[in-house]
DNA sequence: CATGAAAGTGTAGACCC
DNA sequence: GGGTCTACACTTTCATG
């Protein structure tokens, strides 16, 4: 995958950017935004999401407000043997709210939210039958979840 | 902050989900869903939004398409006194695209999207003056930035 | 990629419980 | 206070050039 690597344009990517700060943005809007005509926008979208540059359309939902304002990073070793079910119990706890596998001596590195300290035991205890884990709690977000770029903005 | 603590009920959590799935789905639709009016709809979101519960609306992207082909998680201990210049220079390098701070032995640990494995020592090497770093290799994203929940659906 | 007409959608005000 | 209804304005869409 990743191999079609359409020719995107400056005014893709301006579009992108536009979407990215604020996902509700009116067609008519966006297209007054980057000098075009509506229907060409709403194609440049479609054609963005038929080729997979954009893969959905969310909303950015701070979970602390929806009680669960603590946030950990785990990074998760499986015993030799256990690694695709320590995979399927981390995809089936649904407090993990991201997952990445990584090369390197701890093979998940994993962002969990919950709602008090005294939680924290009872999610992570399932997992040291099979898996070692390290915990570190975060005490803040100093960038979240941007876009990367190649320069400095 | 979060402790305005405002009741939010099943529906407000019920539109949430759907625009997590798709946050440009038009008030009708959403307000059919819901079983509610249209306005009704509206209100409930404009509310979320001033609360600070619905932080932004975002389009997903996956930055892949876009060139960045590798990730990697990258954990950055500064040396002492160091602190805020690392986080400061992490924060000025937009190819980290999410840093948290965290308790515990490594300060930050950040994600990292870039396009070659050549490019990984430039982005590094200024941090080496005054931090230890750590990375890996992103191999795959089995959970990625999901809701989380108390019960598994 | 732009235009113009037709269909659909969002918004605001008055009203109701 | 929160929800609904109606009507007008705006926006999106589709066919066409």
């Amino acid at each position: 995958m990743a191999k079609i690597l359409k020719e995107i344009d400056e005014t893709d990517r301006k579009i992108l950017g536009e979407l990215e700060r604020n996902g509700r943005l009116s067609i008519s809007t966006l297209a007054a935004r980057v000098g075009m005509s509506g229907p060409s926008v709403t194609d440049r979208i479609r054609r963005m999401e038929n080729t997979g540059i954009i893969r959905n359309f969310t909303v950015d939902i701070d979970v602390a407000e929806l009680g669960y304002e603590l946030a950990a990073i785990v990074r998760i070793k499986p015993r030799p043997g256990s690694l695709h079910i320590v995979e399927k119990m981390i995809c089936d706890e649904p407090r993990f709210t991201s997952c990445d596998a990584v090369t390197g001596d701890d093979c998940f590195v994993c962002r969990l939210a919950f709602r008090a300290m005294k939680d924290l035991d009872g999610i992570l205890q399932p997992f040291h039958d099979r898996a070692e884990t390290n915990t570190a709690i975060v005490k803040s977000s100093p960038v979240r979840n941007r876009l990367p770029t190649e320069r400095t903005l």
